[in-house]
RNA sequence: GCCCCUGUAGCUCAGCGGAUAGAGCGUCGCCCUCCGGAGGCGAAAGCGCAGGUUCGAGUCCUGCCAGGGGCACCA
């Protein structure tokens, strides 16, 4: 890490010789170009009159007049790159780091500096089973969740319960019919769950209580379901409330107060293509009821302006898709900074079962019941899966690739990493080995190809955690995941740990290594919500 | 018609504007007197099409083609 600095501080020398814009210090591509790359000779040279190979070459002239430490040698390469190549050294301070910080402390890139951000998701209606998609967006807002608070951001997990509603009252009907023996009236819900559920209620005939005795039933279940892939929220947030508290009221207010509002055909309208919408929208209905913008303006402003979020990001499904327009121009015109919202959007999933497209269950009604699947594969294999493409690609997914324990099992290579390092652990035990203290440890015997890879993957989780906070995009950790899965593969059959014949304080440095590994996998699956079991 | 997303290897997916585009599965080879071969090593195979911006484009912009999703006083 020290080494990262001096370098950083030697391109920051540069700076001030040469105004950059657009300056970089990256990791190559491939090793051949050293460990660690930058373009400013090619950013630079233009304004500078000069052409970026000569650039280069002068850089690395004044670089090499004082090399910082572990930097073997600076370069120019390809069409003006400057390339640094490291000693080994610098590797083993990063392992040092990782052991000395631990799982705890380690990879915690404090970007958020205590940012409070709420990330609203899955938010699934309670008036039926919750589907796959669902669940893969669910695993992406959690992962995010926790990915934003590793790295120094304020975190709440809500799921906004439409608790009230038509969709309500629709439940109340299809659950009544259901008890008296009857067919689902036209549009309501046919799904086995209504009949499970209405043999065993036995309140009043009334649509409305019907309706959220069945919606509460129904979302108990949900939490069940969640609860079995690890989802957990931090606030439910009733509609109904929002509604019920004049919320609603003050809202409409709030936004007449700033001339949007107008009355037309006995309705409240939003002027909303003032804040580039395609149309105005109703708020309020004839009958005087809230539409479901209405409340969903109330709640935003309960989120920004009640209790005082610094940043929302509501994850939705592409089919819901045609609110955000008046979502965003109605948070804006409460007067909430445009970005302070994000809306992600997750594409449909679609599964396949050994090339089989996946029926819609009768149970879910008109989808694919999460729960079959959860049950189908197991919830760790639900939730890589779900976090291995990103929110933007709808993606298809074979459940025969994971249903068993397998070689094509992604899930399993990973696992497998994890309990190979429990393995390595029992048997040192066996063996009466123990680690000794780090500081008695030489740790730059550690100069295999498979260490060294092994040791640069580990010290780019930092990296890969703040990429993934930025970009909310926590299929980059998955992605790391995979190739730290590699990487200790590799190294695990290449460089025998606790064989006979291996020098002792190599065994050590090892040792250490492999607990490094450990740490590194523990925080990379508990960023996914997978777990690292330690025997398969 | 308008809006959003996508098009990368035979299949499913990764790829902060950088150098020789990756992984898994599938196909074809190779490695067990070794700590768990549920592994490792290698080969063949790819950026939908056409322009543009840039020193440099799978990545950014425009157009076209193809697929998915939206376009309510339902959520």
């Amino acid at each position: 890490m020290s080494t990262a600095m001096a370098v950083v501080a030697a391109e920051d020398g540069l700076d001030l010789a040469v105004p950059a814009a657009s300056v970089h210090l990256e990791r190559p591509a491939s090793r051949e170009h050293g460990d660690w790359s930058t373009n400013v000779a090619m950013v630079t040279a233009k304004k500078a009159g000069t052409n970026p190979r000569a650039l280069a070459t002068s850089v690395v002239g004044v670089l090499e007049r004082d090399l910082p430490d572990h930097v073997a040698s600076v370069e120019v390469a390809g069409p003006g790159f400057v390339n640094f190549r490291l000693d080994d050294g610098w590797l083993h301070d990063a392992l040092a780091a990782v052991l000395d910080q631990g799982e705890e402390g380690y990879a915690r890139p404090d970007i958020g500096h205590g940012e409070k951000v709420q990330v609203e998701f899955i938010s699934a209606n309670p008036t039926g089973p919750i589907h796959v998609g669902n669940g893969w967006w669910g695993s992406y807002g959690d992962a995010l969740a926790r990915v934003l608070a590793r790295s120094g951001h304020v975190v709440s997990r809500e799921y906004y319960v439409n608790d009230t509603g038509g969709q309500i009252r629709t439940l109340g009907t299809s659950l009544l019919a259901r008890h008296r023996g009857e067919e689902v009236p036209e549009g309501g819900y046919r799904g086995e769950y209504v009949t499970e559920l209405a043999a065993d209620y036995d309140g009043p005939d009334d649509v409305a209580v019907a309706g959220r005795w069945a919606a509460a039933r129904i979302l108990d279940r949900i939490k069940a379901t969640l609860d079995s892939v690890g989802i957990v929220f931090d606030e439910w947030y009733s509609q109904a409330s929002i509604e019920e508290s004049g919320a609603v009221d003050e809202t409409i207010a709030l936004l007449d107060a700033k001339g949007l509002i107008f009355e037309e055909d006995g309705k409240t309208w939003f002027r909303s293509t003032e804040l580039g919408d395609t149309r105005d929208r109703v708020l309020r209905k004839e009958n005087g009821d809230a539409t479901y913008l209405a409340g969903d303006l109330a709640y935003h402003r309960d989120k920004f302006l009640v209790r005082g979020f610094d940043r929302v990001i509501d994850v939705f499904g592409a089919d819901h898709h045609g609110q955000v327009a008046s979502l965003m121009a109605g948070v804006e015109a409460l007067g909430v900074e445009p970005g302070r919202l994000e809306v992600k959007l997750g594409q449909m999933v679609s599964l396949v079962d050994g090339g089989e497209a996946v029926k819609m269950g009768k149970r879910a009604g008109n989808a694919i019941d999460l729960d079959t699947v959860i049950n189908d594969i197991g919830p760790d294999a639900t939730r890589i899966l779900s976090l291995m493409s990103t929110l933007d690609q709808a993606a298809t997914f074979d459940l025969a690739t994971v249903r068993e324990q397998s070689v094509e099992n992604p899930v399993f290579y990973v696992q497998m990493a994890n309990a190979r390092i429990a393995g390595v652990g029992r048997k040192a035990v066996e063996r009466g080995i123990s680690r000794t203290p780090l500081a008695a440890v030489d740790l730059s015997l550690l100069t295999h190809p498979r260490e060294l890879e092994l040791l640069r993957c580990l010290e780019e989780l930092p990296e890969v955690v703040a990429d993934a906070a930025v970009d909310r995009a926590p299929t980059k950790v998955t992605t790391w995941v995979r190739r730290l899965a590699s990487c200790f593969h590799g190294f695990y059959h290449d460089c025998p740990i606790l064989a006979d014949d291996v020098d002792p304080a190599v065994a050590q440095a090892r040792l250490w290594l492999v607990e490094a590994a450990r740490i590194g996998l523990a925080i990379g699956l508990g960023l996914l919500g997978v777990s690292a079991p330690e025997a398969m």
